[in-house]
DNA sequence: ATGAAAGCGCTAACAT
DNA sequence: ATGTTAGCGCTTTCAT
């Protein structure tokens, strides 16, 4: 009589009348095993419906077949494509993902990591929202491998996959100066933001580069809606030196740009950080600082499988590059 | 000499002096423990930097402390937003998420489905791309409860969350159909999709109820993407007698018939189910039959947690409410 | 090629 | 209030 809830192997081992052993030989695909065997093994199985209790082949193995992935938004488009390609990395090497999202709360982003490692995930790829990963130490040490996801995690020993942030906003800029624009406006949200401070760092970097200094009078900060880029930017068009063009730092600034110059024809050149859906569709040209956020996402899957299977190195830094195209417009 | 790798309850009960189920009491968290004793763990606890293994706690126990959810397209964004709202309930009961896509593979679903069964996950809820669940019925018979989203499943005994896309479909054309258009054309996804058979539908019994019968010439079906529904509105737009108005089954449908409308200010009126980034920024005024993709998450998942609490009862289907709103034009 | 025994790290059941 | 023992379902030794 079989005793009540799933079958066993030991279920699986007395129908077949044969030992334990046989059985998991045959549920992991061990060589050695005689297709008589093999055969009365599987039907047993079928007989059963037997289903492997991975929880406890995982627990006597030691082996990890999970690994996580702790997002700070997971709402956000970009962080979702992401999360799609890190799943996919995974499953191809026949893992599955857990995920979560600390909202951006440190405190959340420290409660569900260390849930994650006590689940014992393979490693973890983490999006900080907190300012100090260091509770995370002892489990680095312990061999579960952690990667930081764009933006950079402070306190333990873990690599990093970033967006060429600087780089991207500094060629966006370049061009704006080498088309000849003497006026430039900057529409930045919080600065305090890692990937904010890198933009305008970058943009910054352009100016230099051409020898130019900004006119601080042209530089907006702390803009986290589209409403609040369409305010500033019809701020700066009303004042007396309009700007002739414009570089915001991500995808809200430039659709509140747009909303500001569309409707009023303004001739202002428009260049932005992150594409967005419909930017093919605007009336106008602008330029995007494009990038892969799904490679971003394979990118930090692949680093973080690379350390799981033991590869050592001290931890990189790895920047996934831009490219500077061209949307909207009538071609 | 501490064995190598993590510590063990053993260990931290070996270094506080007490014995095993003494850690184990003060970890759970079980009431009758002294205090003293508990400092004295919670100091071994501290000094070992040991984490419990939620692998083997669940074993020992049976708990289940995961929730699956198969998605079948993690890039799409409402999928994703339904992810996210998934995710925030099971947290909230101590539970995480482990996501997969099965990229609309009936095979892939069945083999991560499966897998995740083997994971013992505490339920399932799955966005079905196979037409048949029966692979299942051992695991729901087994006491893992499964729910499906978005399209109904079919094979097997559980409960489904979905959007009332017939009713939103029906509202839509209805109030063109009231707004006196004469000619209303219907742009649709493939019609074999569950959502898109539904919508048609819905879009049909609004023309039945108004005692009129639909152009055929004017309903294109099988667009996948936004590039398709555009030429194929510009087609309808180049006929002789062009459409009026025109319900789009899907947001890919209503952006293209949108890039077809917008640049030649024809004079046609837009309806079109699923909101969209930006829809609020459109320089016209369009209908969007929207719903609330984290309210069917949120759904789906007390659902899943209701059955697991083991709330009997014949399996539901539930409908989320759509309602009709606008988006666009200058108010 | 097959099997018996031990044990992964924890919790449950039963002492004391 | 604390400890002892067994055992979750599997994989890992080590025999045969």
């Amino acid at each position: 009589m079989r005793k009540s809830g799933r079958p066993t192997m030991v279920d699986v081992a007395a129908d077949a009348g044969v030992s334990l052993k046989t059985v998991s030989r045959v549920i992991n695909a061990e060589p050695n095993v005689d297709p008589a065997m093999t055969k009365r093994v599987r039907a047993a199985i079928a007989r059963l419906g037997y289903h492997r209790n991975a929880i406890a082949a995982s627990l006597r193995s030691g082996s990890r077949d999970t690994i996580g992935f702790v997002s700070a938004d997971l709402t956000n488009t970009f962080y979702m494509s992401v999360a799609a390609a890190v799943s996919t990395v995974a499953v191809g090497r026949g893992m599955q993902v857990i995920m979560a999202s600390s909202e951006e709360d440190p405190a959340a982003e420290r409660s569900l990591a260390l849930d994650l490692c006590q689940r014992r995930v393979g490693g973890l790829i983490l999006v900080p929202a907190a300012s100090d990963q260091s509770y995370l130490a002892h489990e680095v040490d312990s061999g579960t491998p952690v990667v930081f996801l764009d933006r950079p995690g402070h306190g333990i020993a873990a690599d990093s996959v970033l967006i060429d942030n600087r780089g991207g906003a500094r060629a966006a800029v370049a061009e704006l100066l080498a088309a000849g624009h003497e006026r430039i406006a900057l529409l930045l949200d919080a600065t305090d933001i890692f990937t904010m401070e890198e933009r305008q760092a970058g943009a910054l970097e352009a100016f230099a580069a051409a020898g130019r200094i900004p006119d601080p009078a042209l530089i907006v900060s702390g803009l986290h809606t589209p409403q609040a880029a369409c305010a500033a930017m019809e701020r700066l068009l009303d004042a007396e030196r309009a700007p002739t063009a414009v570089f915001c730092a991500n995808n809200r600034s430039t659709i509140g740009a747009l909303e500001a110059i569309l409707p009023y024809g303004a001739d202002v050149a428009v260049a932005g950080f992150d594409d967005f859906e419909l930017s093919r569709v605007l009336p106008r040209r602008i330029r995007i600082v494009d990038y892969d956020a799904a490679a971003l996402g394979t990118l930090a899957a692949m680093t973080l499988f690379d350390r799981i299977a033991g590869q050592p190195g001290t931890t990189s830094t790895r920047l996934l590059p831009t490219r500077l195209v061209s949307r909207g417009g009538r071609d």
